[in-house]
DNA sequence: AAAAAAATGATGTACGTACCTCAGAAAATC
DNA sequence: GATTTTCTGAGGTACGTACATCATTTTTTT
């Protein structure tokens, strides 16, 4: 009636606990049938690994390492709080985390960063990095080497058996398409898409979404092209003053990248006058204080906390061949708004 | 530099094994000044038990039940199903956890329920039930005998030290109020709000939310009081004929409580054609069918999975004497439309 | 059939903690 | 100061698994 152990294995199976061992953990030495027969009772008896008992004979830790941009911003920094939180609970758990910041821009050294890692013992890596063909290398190495990868925040499409945590960011798309044809209620205008670069692929998805959604407004919603500002704080305030004076008037703007918020002060002089509907990405402190004082409507957003807790039990379980509850690891697209907005820093 | 263990402690310390082991685990016999040099050099060499080790020797499986009224909605239903999903994972922690239905109305009988599980050997109670004075009491002597609670859902703010593991319902009627007021656009009409019964005091805390932000679009949204169908299919349906009637013309609903979502079929008829917003609570299959055919706006949920486990959590965090990572316990009030629909069942 | 090789069993130690017993030391009581 | 009581220490076993060693059995090769 209790949990079956190596035991109860061991006599289900008609072999000794040194087979069970051997076959438990792929050592050499037992013949396929036995074998077969060990994996047979394992499902016969509904035998489950005791990984905590497990951990502990192996007086093991796990190292895992999170690979950031070393760009600067308030979601990056928000990330690193969350792991540093987080770490206090994995003692528990025999996990070790660090963080390795590395030139987001250029994919030659991320990918050096990510095959040094390999050198070092490391037993998973959570990599949020542009995708690039280096990259995309670089990881199908770690994999090779028998390192858990997990792809964070950005997706690495092209890096098979590459898991990605984080949100579907053409479901995020839509859903700011939605709410801007909503909110800006029946009026007519123009909308500007700004961003930091499209040629990130996260934007295009999120594009994707936005015009789907949005082409079905075309009657009232006249959406230009994806402004980029390259992070040049100037020339996005140029777009932004153009765009201001468009015509028909401009009823809302989607800040397509977290990292351009900084072009609200722009918008904020003229913007909360003519009742532009503003939606960004991410909350952040700065964002928080905008839905707050109302110069941003809605921010979509992934919760942070929760995306650094599904990064480590998504590499834990590919360490240990454990399958996880998936459910728990779907991350939601979701839509903050001053009044739903989560109490805490 | 390795995690300290409770040998490293006794040393530190300067007592012995059994001296420690009798602090830890609270036992008799042990000069309050010894005690506190144990407890000094805890926060000195930063000792943590390691309980998964602790746990293996103890070996204890913690006993969890729910209880979740017996009335039988889609909600409950999920409520179930995750509970049931969760456990494969809780086998690895040495957790069981239970489902007890009752009758939700009959504050006795829900009382009794509780008084029965003290006597059984159960180490946490999830309870969702209705605020009353009988449930209090039979909370309190849950605590008196050292049974971890939380109440589920439903919160019980009578109830002393009783931690709440839901949604925050006033933020959510604030939200909701928030969105009808921008997907009606600039139109004027009347506001209808539908729920099962005011007598709870979730639906209170909703409401007065909901008033809180559409009380500052009077202009143009007349909001009705509180209509109650008592559960009975057919008074509902003469309220919403009713009200679909009503000058000016209706031009949203608020469906206030999850067990009512059976009139939908009253407004489809009318209501698509007249663009009236509803929104409401709780994502289950029929709402999610609603979103997706248009004739529902929005839907305010709970993520049941995170309810649930947290829950599991915070019970076994009260038993353990651990605290948990509280931000990982907050849960989120969520805006989900069709485009941002989570895809799994 | 004998020898070599491969597979399996038996047994022990370890991980970090809980829990038990018994002996000895320290403190409190008389 | 002797006695009782209260603390403390020393040591062991156990939990479920990993890992190592060596003896023994079974299979394969010659």
């Amino acid at each position: 009636m209790h949990k079956p152990t190596t035991k109860d294995l061991a006599k289900a199976a008609g072999v000794s606990l040194a087979t069970v061992d051997r076959v438990l953990n792929a050592r050499a030495g037992v013949r396929p049938a036995t074998a077969e027969r060990v994996r047979q009772a394992i499902k016969e008896i509904n035998f489950v690994r005791d990984f905590s008992a497990a951990n502990l004979a192996r007086k093991k830790d796990y190292q895992l390492v999170f690979l950031l941009p070393d760009h600067d911003d308030e979601f990056i920094d928000q990330i690193q709080k969350q792991i540093a939180g987080t770490s206090r609970v994995l003692t528990h758990e025999r996990t070790k985390v660090s963080i390795l910041r590395t030139s987001a821009n250029d994919p030659h050294r991320v990918a050096k960063e990510i095959d040094n890692l390999s050198a070092s013992q490391i037993d998973g890596v959570a990599i949020m990095a542009p995708e690039t063909p280096q990259v995309r290398d670089a990881i199908l190495r770690l994999h090779a080497r028998g390192i858990a990868v997990v792809a964070f925040v950005s997706r690495q499409p092209n890096a098979k058996r590459t898991y990605y945590v984080g949100i579907n960011n053409e479901a995020a798309g839509r859903t700011v398409g939605q709410l801007m044809a909503r909110f800006t209620g029946q009026r007519h205008g123009t909308v500007l898409v700004l961003t930091e670069t499209m040629q990130s692929r996260d934007s295009q998805e999120r594009r994707h979404g936005f015009d789907a959604i949005t082409a079905k407004y075309a009657d009232r919603l006249t959406v230009g092209p994806s402004m980029e500002t390259y992070g040049d704080p100037q020339r996005a305030e140029k777009i932004v003053k153009m765009a201001l004076q468009s015509q028909p008037p401009m009823v809302g703007i989607y800040l397509m990248s977290h990292d351009i918020l900084d072009i609200m002060h722009v918008i904020d002089d003229l913007g909360m006058a003519q009742r532009i509907v503003v939606i960004g990405h991410e909350l952040t402190p700065f964002t928080r204080a905008r839905l707050v004082d109302g110069s941003m409507d809605a921010v979509i957003t992934q919760d942070v906390g929760h995306l650094v807790r599904s990064a480590i039990r998504m590499l834990r379980s590919k360490i240990t061949g454990m399958d996880p509850l998936d459910s728990q690891e779907r991350i939601r697209v979701e839509i903050i708004m001053r009044e739903n907005m989560p109490e805490d820093a």
